[in-house]
DNA sequence: TTGACACGTCTACAGCGTATACCTATGGTG
DNA sequence: CACCATAGGTATACGCTGTAGACGTGTCAA
């Protein structure tokens, strides 16, 4: 709250003649950046509008490092993130898919459809001093050596991951799990 | 600090002797319920062990409420964290999938892989007033129709969800994708 | 006997969100 | 025109947080 108002070179206290507290402030916040997620054209299949929204979701996100972290910190929907969701299942609705598909598949979305995913191997910086370093370099291949072996042989090897293309491609397996779900007349109730 | 102390008996400072630091000592409270998610037994096909790894992961995370937002503050692995993620990755290796896919699949299941899950629906309680609930309940179905859609004529309408199927919902659908794309050869380079 | 060390305590500080009280320019109303 | 409510700012203070630094002690090895 300090750090904001200085930003606006007020007072910490003057922000509460706007929001009655910090929660509510970052509630605003967030709901800015969730208007300003991408409605999809119309006439696309579910699928497509699916994935469109939320890789604009994931997009605005990323945009603003501190939503990630803001968003899941949150407690109970605002209106207007009531609306972004509701926009979701009307998608799927209008793809035809029933109630209790729509159900589950918004369940298994709950984190994808705001952009969240976990860095895959936040891992420690190895040491500076080469000796220590290929010490290092070879106890951690000892120790863990699948992630050894996937870093090493997978086709990106040493470079980064694309993270967008690693969030399309795990949409991707849910929208289309889903859709196959949907055409073999699946229900939850057997 | 001071609620950890408290409970032990001892000031909060004493217990900088034993941690560095307060993130030190989330780090070993989580390495701990790490370490308690179940080996699944041996001669299992990939994708069950991956399932089964995975369902006691979240069964020992909902055990501890704290749990989820200390795992989503963390900023590195330590090694009983990389421990878990290498043994799921050889799983799938185990079972045969390409460096390039189990990546794919890890990022894919970045969250899932902790249990990680979002309300679907973290809606404002109505009001208690007869009246003015009547009101606003009239008010969300026209604002939010699609949700309201779904809430009503779901199987489980009205009822509380399952969460444990819906997580094992979502997991299927990623282990049964992830699967499938093995089966089919598939490769991120075209 | 001595000194190192493990393991505590006490005090203090800067940062946080925010309750309460107070000030002041502005603009609509009698 | 005078008046006063109101919007929107300030000053001060409180309880909470993590943690730095200095200061005991009881135990054990040399």
């Amino acid at each position: 709250m300090r750090r904001v108002a200085d930003a606006l070179g007020v007072t910490a206290m003057a922000l509460y003649k706007h929001v009655a507290n910090r929660e509510e402030l970052i509630d605003g916040m967030l709901d800015r950046l969730v208007v300003s997620i991408d409605v999809p054209a119309d006439g696309l299949a579910w699928q497509q509008a699916l994935r469109a929204r939320i890789r604009s979701a994931r997009a605005v996100m990323q945009a603003h490092p501190w939503a990630q972290a803001a968003i899941e910190t949150r407690a109970t929907a605002s209106p207007t993130v009531l609306a972004y969701m509701d926009s979701l299942m009307a998608v799927m609705f209008d793809g035809g898919l029933s109630a209790d598909l729509v159900h589950h598949a918004m369940h298994a979305l709950s984190t994808r459809m705001w952009g969240i995913t976990r860095d895959v191997l936040p891992t420690p910086e190895a040491p500076a001093d080469p000796a220590l370093r290929a010490h290092a370099m070879s106890e951690f291949a000892a120790a863990y050596p699948a992630i050894v072996r996937m870093a090493t042989t997978a086709p990106h090897a040493g470079a980064g991951c694309d993270d967008d293309a690693e969030f399309a491609f795990a949409l991707d397996l849910l929208v289309d799990g889903i859709a196959r779900l949907h055409e073999q007349g699946w229900s939850s109730v057997s």
